[in-house]
DNA sequence: GTCTATACGCAGATAGAC
DNA sequence: GTCTATCTGCGTATAGAC
């Protein structure tokens, strides 16, 4: 999949994506993606002319991605839950490629809660129905059952994304009990769990 | 509670606990510290030499308080799911409290692993049961369903850390709904959301 | 103990040769 | 386009007066 000749600057993003991925903003050097690029610091200045126009090009990259894989509430005549099921799969495959995307983002928005809002809108272009809509229409419907969407979307939220920000510590404690994360964790075996969860949660007693 | 009279030193403590816990060890910066206490930055390094010193001062503070507020598993009359219903409970409390801690054990299990290990081995003093072995226990005694307890024990992780790591997020995702994450959330609805799921992942049938 | 002034180093950014 | 050398600013840390 990977060409064999890429141009610097894809060298580049590459090698950025994998290191803002691993240190977050702040903690990334320039040095670093110049080094695993294997090309010259100044020529990272030369293409992106600066560290936080870098990473933006990352970031943006990712948030399309991103919002295309969850871009799964669109067909109204399928059940919710497929809807939901869907979601699960999509969300926790773009997690397992970008584990670090969610730290991103709230860094993002704390640091400026209004551009980040703009470069949503630009992204989305208001093609997204949102899974808050999606299931409080279901509720009306009598699909499913009448639950608080708002704590049902942060549990999901938390579910899929977490697993993956909190590896090491995962990795960790889990030594204790002589347990592999790698070996016992997998996404496959995440989305099953969880989508048992969601039935659990949506399906009428 | 609060006492009238700080010392610097508490005073200090105290601003560096909101920095660090704000911005983390990276995007802290010691004259915010400073201000917040009101005092000189000077200050800060006669009290605590630099700035990583002051860093494990409040992390091991906040890991202290952790640990005291998992070790639930001591009584082995009690239900096992009773046991972790006062796991959810006090560990979204300490959550409550200290949201960033998440992000700054996976900062220092990064940094450096080994040391990590011997911090929490000093503070633990080994009287922890964990959550793992207790299931595995309850299992075995037929107390409980037959359950993946890696998977378990991640999820109910996941459910009870990330809504605070990720509060930016949900801020403005829910604004898309008109909903408001201060008013729809709250750590006690975060409880019975997950004791539920707690309950329908153990009980037998 | 607390301050002001200053040293020092690191990392991002630029100049300029090739 | 790519490099080496250099500048600059910021943030941590120290010296030294009070």
């Amino acid at each position: 999949m990977k060409k064999l000749t890429q141009t610097s600057e894809e060298k580049i993003l590459e090698a950025a994506k994998g290191v803002f991925m691993k240190y977050g903003l702040n903690g990334a050097r320039m040095q670093d993606i110049a080094d695993i690029a294997g090309i010259n610091k100044a020529l990272l200045h030369y293409y992106f002319r600066s560290k936080d126009k870098l990473f933006d090009k990352i970031f943006e990259n990712a948030l399309h991605k991103y919002f295309e894989s969850i871009n799964v509430f669109t067909d109204s005549t399928s059940p919710v839950k497929d809807q939901i099921f869907k979601y699960v799969e999509n969300s926790i495959d773009f997690y397992a490629e970008y584990p670090q995307i969610t730290m991103f983002i709230i860094k993002e928005i704390e640091n400026s809660p209004d551009l980040f809002h703009k470069k949503i809108l630009a992204i989305k272009k208001g093609k997204n129905i949102n899974m808050v809509d999606a299931l409080e229409k279901a509720i009306t419907k009598g699909e499913i059952k009448k639950i608080d969407t708002t704590m049902f979307f942060i549990n999901l939220q938390s579910l899929c994304s977490y697993p993956f920000i909190a590896k090491p510590i995962f990795k960790h404690s889990l030594k204790a009990n002589n347990k592999d994360y790698d070996k016992d964790f997998s996404p496959e075996k995440l989305k099953i769990a969880v989508k048992q969860l969601v039935d659990f949660s949506l399906s009428k007693k």
